[in-house]
RNA sequence: GCCGGUGUGGCGGAAUUGGUAGACGCGCGGGAUUCAAAAUCCCGUUUCCUUUAGGAAGUGUCGGUUCGAUUCCGACCACCGGCACCA
């Protein structure tokens, strides 16, 4: 007996794999029996980290799980490739993203493959590939062609000092991250996808969903954010007239407290606003001011509430002569709904906040069930419940819901507005003035205007070397590449500069690993067999926009023809997993430290070396650009591949952040000695006779365990179990033949230890290898116990317990649980009441 | 600020979803083996009080429902994720 050699065993069994194709798709299984197992594709950061360990492990799990379960499995892997990152690096270190890019491939993909995931790497791509973005060109004219695309003006954030858009990772407290200069924003030309075409189908396909957590739909749904109001006008006043517009048009889910609308707010950024702006120096500077928090609506929302008076008033639509101000208020976005409000304080606390500011009115007009209408005064909170219309005219003694309904037929009879369904959901930005993403197929001409490229012409491939010595988008400085001519007219013209958003590569990629070579986007009988993704993982952080996005992509690309699936979802089982957390670390210089470089000296910490005090923040998801991140080398290199998955998935439930620590890889890498040791014991046993029955049942009772656990996304658990049979397997006498039972212990752990579980296999005899040998099955009758332990309460405390055969009848569990010893003692002095009996659980004796 | 989530021994966590709180692992303590160490194996390990045995408290905090609450309800605290140009 040896100890575990795991560099010559995983060296073996990957090459074993690759000779064997053994996971490439379509080759094993059944073909009727398809699972598409897929974890978020990573950003070639250039290293993998920890965080990148445990999402790959656990979609490795479930995809070696289903071959085992004769399943067709595709399970690929690719680059979430284009961003910024290149492009900083390429700046920082003088070198060009595209060779910064695929060197980093280069380098994650050998360490992937040193962890010896069941991943077809023939499938493999990366969105920087043209192959890739050249068909996203062609998907993006077909979207154009169906109206999917349009351009209009929106906002950047812009930085005055190095004349370029920041990304608002960029903004740090108003100012630009190199040039620290006050950000400024400007309006730009930029393209959108029309994503609110599909908000309704968006929201209701959440409905059918119902292998991803609620916890997802809940923020899909909120963020799409449907509501049913009222959109209306207020006419101004007929002593303030306003040039630009002939009255202003809001929007409100709250029709009924009209009655207690004390003013009318504006966005900074409304029309209305930067037109009085031009003669009103103080509304400008407001408006300036509004402008320099940047385009992050957390930013604005976090902002003390603030305002002005335009000077402006409105007539309000229900009290014939009185009048509303106007103002401009911070907390109005010009985004959602018309960029105004009107403000009923009573009722909402943003307006509340800002009324006791600004000495405004405050008007209770919706009364709670338990108060009296002179009750219903409002001080510092403002009442948002059910209750009855106070104070409101036509609309007193109605409920909110019917004084909703009735004030918007007022409105609708009078002809000033009408019932409207309002979505907070925008349409999607896709425009980005940068290099390092895929080129909008449109060319603008003087002529013709804004013209899509031919699909003939495609792909427009990136120049390869660009030169990031001044600021700003390349691509405009690069006349070589931005002069062509019209594909219209054939005149002279010049390529869009902008590149799409790396949100939209993401989108359609696991649509692409179905025929990850094919002439057309996506093969559609590919699609149609492997489409939807049957377990989708990633972090909760994409939560939101990247799974928004990718069911947007999903339903307009089969709309278009470019895709053909069951259904509109792209993923029909989702799973987030936590995130590897840890600690950052900042120099004095403000710029990040990698953990490794820096030592705790009692509560401070400090730079190894140089000793130069280190400043600690916050412990965050691991990430590239914070430097804190932990390289899986060291510990593949120690113990191997295997210890490493193990050590991932054996403590935290996966759905659970987890601060990184090794603390406890040793533990890991014991067990994977201990399994070799007993694999190599049990071979040479020569024992004939049968293993004990509490051996027998514990094993199908795991085997059952292991496979629900596994289906359920609860890894730890299924390892804890694999920990007990392994025990136990260990005890057993040595007279007794317990290889069976170790092939099914091999078999249990071959998706979280592969490499170990195929030397294990071989070693024990077993048929090829692991990987594609038949899940165990087990007999449901040895998985129940025949005599159990019944726990006896006295007044819900528990004081004894008695053995009893399963499914013993209520009156002899009573008989019983009377008899105890235990209960006899807790029950000295006291009257039995009561008895509750829960049949093969617990006796409650109720006593006093 | 808004939306979503998490909180259990020294640590990671388990608890059949209202029925024995602490499975399994780490760490720690004790022992065996060894010339010694490493490795390995065995035993113990929520806290406190009494020490064969027993009792009390205990799942972020406070309160509620229940025969019985980690689990359900209400309020609060702390931390994490997202907020549309980080991916």
């Amino acid at each position: 007996m040896t100890t575990y050699d795991h560099s010559t065993s995983e060296t073996k069994w990957q090459s074993a794999w690759a000779n064997g194709e053994t996971f490439k798709a379509g080759l094993q299984g059944d073909k009727k029996k398809k699972a598409y197992v897929l974890e978020m594709f990573p950003y070639p950061s250039g290293r993998i980290h920890m965080g990148h360990v445990r999402n790959y492990a656990m979609g490795d799990v479930i995809a070696r799980y289903r071959l085992s379960n004769g399943y067709d499995v595709l399970h690929p892997m690719g680059w979430d490739a284009f961003g910024m990152p290149a492009e900083n690096a390429a700046m920082a270190n003088n070198t060009q993203p595209k060779t910064w890019t695929y060197e980093n491939i280069a380098a994650m993909r050998e360490q992937m493959q040193r962890l010896g995931f069941a991943l077809d790497w023939d499938r493999e791509f990366a969105t920087c590939d043209p192959e890739y973005y050249g068909q996203q060109q062609k998907i993006f004219l077909e979207f154009w062609k169906a109206g999917l695309i349009y351009r209009k003006s929106s906002k950047v954030n812009w930085d005055p000092v190095d004349h370029t858009v920041l990304a608002n990772e960029q903004v740090i407290d108003g100012r630009g991250w190199r040039s620290n200069a006050l950000v400024e924003t400007r309006e730009l030309t930029q393209w959108f996808f029309k994503i609110t075409d599909y908000a309704e189908d968006l929201l209701d396909g959440l409905d059918g969903l119902d292998r991803w957590p609620n916890k997802v739909k809940m923020m899909q749904a909120n963020w799409i954010g449907r509501s049913e109001g009222l959109q209306f006008h207020f006419a101004f006043a007929d002593d303030t007239p306003c040039e630009t517009a002939e009255n202003i048009e809001v929007y409100t889910t709250r029709p009924d407290t009209l009655f207690g609308a004390s003013f009318v707010a504006l966005a900074p950024d409304h029309p209305i606003v930067q037109h009085l702006g031009q003669s009103n120096p103080e509304l400008r500077a407001f408006s300036d001011k509004c402008a320099r928090l940047g385009t992050s609506e957390e930013a604005l929302e976090r902002a003390e509430k603030e305002g002005i008076d335009t000077g402006l008033r409105v007539k309000h639509p229900f009290i014939e002569g009185k009048t509303l101000p106007v103002w401009t208020a911070n907390f109005v976005l010009m985004s959602y709904g018309t960029g105004a409000i009107f403000a009923c304080p009573a009722g909402d606390q943003r307006d509340l906040d800002f009324a006791r500011k600004y000495d405004l009115p405050v008007v209770a007009v919706v009364c709670p069930q338990d108060k009296s209408p002179d009750e219903a005064e409002i001080s510092e909170t403002a009442y948002t419940g059910p209750g009855t219309i106070i104070n409101s005219g036509f609309l007193n003694g109605l409920d909110v819901e019917t004084a909703i309904s009735k004030a918007i037929a007022a409105i609708e009879d009078a002809g000033q507005g009408k019932r409207t369904i309002n979505y907070r959901l925008r349409d999607w930005g896709v425009s980005r003035q940068r290099y390092w993403g895929c080129p909008i197929p449109a060319v603008h001409c003087d002529k013709c205007g804004v013209v899509p490229v031919k699909a003939k012409d495609l792909p427009i491939i990136l120049p390869d070397e660009v030169s990031f010595d001044q600021p700003g988008n390349p691509l405009e400085r690069d006349i070589d590449w931005k002069t062509t001519l019209c594909p219209s007219c054939g005149g002279d013209a010049v390529r869009e500069t902008d590149t799409l958003d790396t949100f939209v590569d993401s989108s359609w990629y696991f649509a692409r690993f179905c025929s990850p070579r094919d002439g057309a986007p996506v093969d559609l009988k590919a699609s149609k067999h492997y489409l939807p993704v049957d377990q989708y993982i990633g972090g909760v952080e994409h939560a939101v926009l990247h799974l928004l996005y990718a069911r947007f992509f999903t339903r307009a690309m089969k709309d278009c023809g470019l895709l053909d699936i069951e259904g509109r979802e792209p993923f029909a089982g989702l799973f987030t997993q936590g995130m590897v957390t840890h600690q950052t670390f900042k120099n004095e210089a403000g710029e990040w430290l990698q953990p490794d470089l820096v030592e705790r000296k009692g509560e401070a910490w400090f730079e190894k070396g140089n000793g130069k005090p280190v400043v600690a923040g916050a412990i965050e998801k691991m990430s590239k650009s914070k430097l804190n991140t932990v390289d899986p080398k060291d510990i593949i290199a120690r113990f191997g591949a295997d210890v490493a998955r193990w050590f991932v998935l054996s403590d935290s439930p996966p759905e659970r952040d987890v601060e990184w620590t090794s603390a406890g890889v040793e533990g890991a890498n014991r067990l994977v000695q201990r399994v070799w040791t007993c694999a190599c014991a049990t071979a040479e046993r020569t024992g004939t006779k049968d293993v004990g029955e509490d051996l027998l049942r514990l094993t199908h009772k795991t085997i059952k365990a292991v496979g629900e656990d596994v289906e359920g996304f609860r890894f730890n658990r299924a390892i804890a179990r694999l920990y007990d049979l392994l025990n136990a397997l260990r005890k057993e006498s040595e007279n007794n033949n317990t290889a069976p039972i170790m092939r099914i212990f091999t078999q249990l752990m071959a998706p979280f230890a592969p490499h170990l579980a195929e030397s294990c296999w071989e070693k024990l005899g077993g048929q090829g290898l692991v990987a594609t040998a038949a899940w165990p099955t087990f007999d449901p009758a040895l998985c129940e116990d025949e005599e159990i332990m019944i726990p006896v309460q006295i007044n819900g405390k528990r004081r004894g317990e008695f053995s009893a055969p399963r499914g013993l009848s209520k009156d002899d569990a009573e008989k019983l649980a009377l008899a105890n010893e235990g209960a006899i003692r807790a029950l000295n002095g006291l009257t039995v009441r009561k008895v509750i009996i829960v049949p093969d659980r617990i006796v409650n004796i109720v006593a006093n």
